[in-house]
RNA sequence: GCGCCCGUAGCUCAACGGAUAGAGUAGCAGACUUCGAAUCUGCUGGUGGGGGUUCGAUUCCCUCCGGGCGCACCA
């Protein structure tokens, strides 16, 4: 709705005066229960007159485009208000319940995005920041793919490198086949930092990961066979959790190994065009032009990096899908690596797809350090998972003694992954989050559950109502249902501008105040008990409309909304 | 030392350069014989310091202070 009024209202200003900056305001105005929109403008100043002069002018010169959609008024500081006529709340409001059922489209239609996240690493557990990854990643991928791109979910891991040479030396040394068939992760987090432990005193450790991973390069068939079965197990895992997790399926999954076969070609043509040239034994990419450190290609040993992969892996994205965007969610921490990695990319006229790396604040723990794998200090994903769902069991029985066990599981698991989910999504991504396991397991207020539980009330009204007909919403009245109507035009911009930013915490916080004004419709006016059956249908159509508003905006954060919580 | 991110209420976080800086939580005081109290209502409380640009700065620029991350052979 603001965005509709911007648009008319650039169109219309640009027409009117040229080529001026200018700047559109647009709060809500608190003392009325209409929407109103805000104008300001550079214009007073370039003319040398008051705002509320030429809002004035203006609000004249607009009556003849904006008249039939709403009223308008120059507030005494110059402001210019909006009050949307109830003949358009009534016919907006139905076009947004039906785009809330049956999804948007258009903006994107014949573009295509691809997400990649969340950038596991074979023989570790997912941890708590490939969490964020899964559940920024997936909600981004559907905010794209509801306004009409074709997304490609993209499933990226790491399963090679040095590492690998070392976690095979482990496993040769010290693998407990029993732990290993039992839980095949935990026993390869053990050899992890089992063999961190033993390097720190023994250094031939080291040397003897190194070897083992050149053994794996050159298609040892042990090593390879080993490596192999750990990347299975592994690939198991993750898929187990995404599932858990209710994350939408992936539709591209390649693991860095998938470019080995393609590195040496690519080096080749780097160094033959002159991209790429020797320094200090090793290969590199120079990005002095962009004021960055080199990228590394090829390391003095001739082993090949993560840099080379993700080249190789970005060429791959490029020429297969010729995509429009390409977003990586992927922490804070590797924004030097996508800086470069992207440079690199102009540099190498990879093509004009807009890379942008979707970046998060690290997850710190209580201490306020990172939390590192090498000290087993990680949080697993899983745990996160477990104990959060566990909770909002007790919850659920709690609230609901009567739930069968299945139905106590079914609600627990879409509660607790909902405030989950919720609560990273809430806030803004940039900054480091401090890992807190109180915050993250209060389901009220301001939280996912909160906004399930919304859904679930209305959902109970209009089961109660059964069958009417939409009513003419503009017969209502009450300042509470004013409120929430209002507030349900904001729906289609708080989705463009998740997309636009790459932050899902405007749209977050929008379905909470739209939970809210419902909220407080519900309990300032009876719905079901009216003599009047024309209001009674009016405040039926509010509440689909809002019900379905909610279970989409929902959706589009992976969170499921059910009938009963 | 250089680069990136961050600093807002006791705590956790919001605010395309806009109106009286908003929420949640914690604390206090209220509202269930009525569509689900996981709710609603009221009170208390804030922009790290200093400059600059602007009609207007939490937002942009400079500087200082504080925290995190990164900076050539890890990913």
């Amino acid at each position: 709705m603001k965005q509709t009024i911007k648009k008319l209202l650039r169109d219309y200003i640009a027409d009117l005066v040229g080529d001026v900056s200018f700047e559109i305001l647009t709060p809500p105005d608190p003392s009325l229960g209409d929407y109103a929109t805000n104008v300001a403008f550079v214009i007073a100043k370039k003319e040398g007159k008051k705002p509320a002069e030429t809002a004035t002018e203006l609000k004249d010169a607009l009556e003849s485009t904006l008249g039939e959609m709403a009223t308008m008024q120059v507030s005494s500081n110059g402001f210019l208000n909006f009050f949307l006529k109830p003949e358009f709340l009534q016919k907006r409001l139905l076009e947004i319940k039906s785009e809330a059922q049956y999804g948007r489209g258009g903006e994107g239609a014949g573009k295509k995005v691809i997400i990649e996240y969340p950038s596991c690493n074979v023989a570790k557990p997912m941890h708590i920041g490939h969490l964020r990854s899964t559940i920024i990643g997936d909600a981004l991928a559907n905010v794209y793919e509801t306004l009409g791109y074709d997304v490609i979910r993209w499933n990226y891991f790491g399963d090679w490198g040095t590492q690998f040479g070392k976690l095979i030396a482990s496993y040769k040394r010290w693998l407990d086949k029993e732990a290993f068939e039992n839980d095949p992760v935990g026993e390869m987090l053990r050899l992890y930092v089992k063999f961190h432990a033993e390097a720190a005193s023994n250094p031939e450790l080291e040397k003897e990961g190194q070897a083992e991973f050149k053994k794996l390069e050159e298609g040892d068939n042990e090593n390879r066979k080993i490596w192999s079965e750990l990347r299975e197990e592994s690939l198991k895992d993750f898929d187990r959790i995404f599932k858990r997790l209710g994350t939408r399926a992936f539709d591209q999954t390649k693991g860095e190994s998938d470019y080995e076969s393609e590195l040496k070609p690519i080096i080749a043509y780097l160094q033959e065009k002159g991209f790429a040239r020797e320094s200090e034994g090793a290969l590199i990419i120079d990005l002095a032009a962009h004021g960055l450190p080199p990228a590394l290609l090829r390391k003095s040993d001739g082993a090949t990096l993560y840099m080379t992969r993700d080249l190789a892996s970005l060429g791959d994205r490029i020429k297969t899908y010729q995509p429009e965007k390409i977003l990586y969610v992927v922490a804070n921490q590797q924004a030097l690596h996508f800086e470069q990695l992207f440079a690199a990319a102009r540099d190498l006229k990879l093509g004009d797809a807009g890379l942008v790396h979707v970046k998060f604040g690290m997850v710190l723990g209580e201490d306020g350090k990172k939390l590192a794998t090498r000290e087993g200090k990680v949080v697993a994903a899983e745990e996160v998972i477990d104990k959060i769902v566990a909770l909002a069991r007790k919850k659920v029985i709690q609230k609901n003694p009567d739930l069968s066990s299945d139905e106590a599981d079914k609600i627990a698991n879409s509660v607790g992954l909902g405030g989950l989910k919720y609560n990273d999504l809430k806030q803004h991504p940039h900054s480091d989050i401090v890992f807190d396991w109180d915050a993250m397991l209060d389901l009220s207020g301001n939280s996912g559950p909160y906004i399930q539980y919304t859904y679930a009330r209305l959902a109970n009204i209009l089961a109660k109502a059964g069958a009417y007909s939409d009513g003419d919403v503009s017969m209502l009245v009450e300042p509470s249902e004013r409120a929430l109507m209002k507030k349900l035009l904001d729906f289609p911009d708080a989705i463009g501008e998740s997309a636009k930013l790459y932050t899902l915490n405007g749209l977050a916080l929008y379905l909470y105040e739209l939970a809210h004004a419902a909220n407080q419709f519900y309990e300032q006016v009876r719905v079901l008990e009216d003599d009047n059956n024309d209001r009674k249908n009016a405040r039926l159509t509010v509440i689909a409309t809002v019900a379905s508003t909610l279970k989409q905006g929902l959706k589009l954060l992976g969170i499921e909304a059910l009938e009963r919580i």
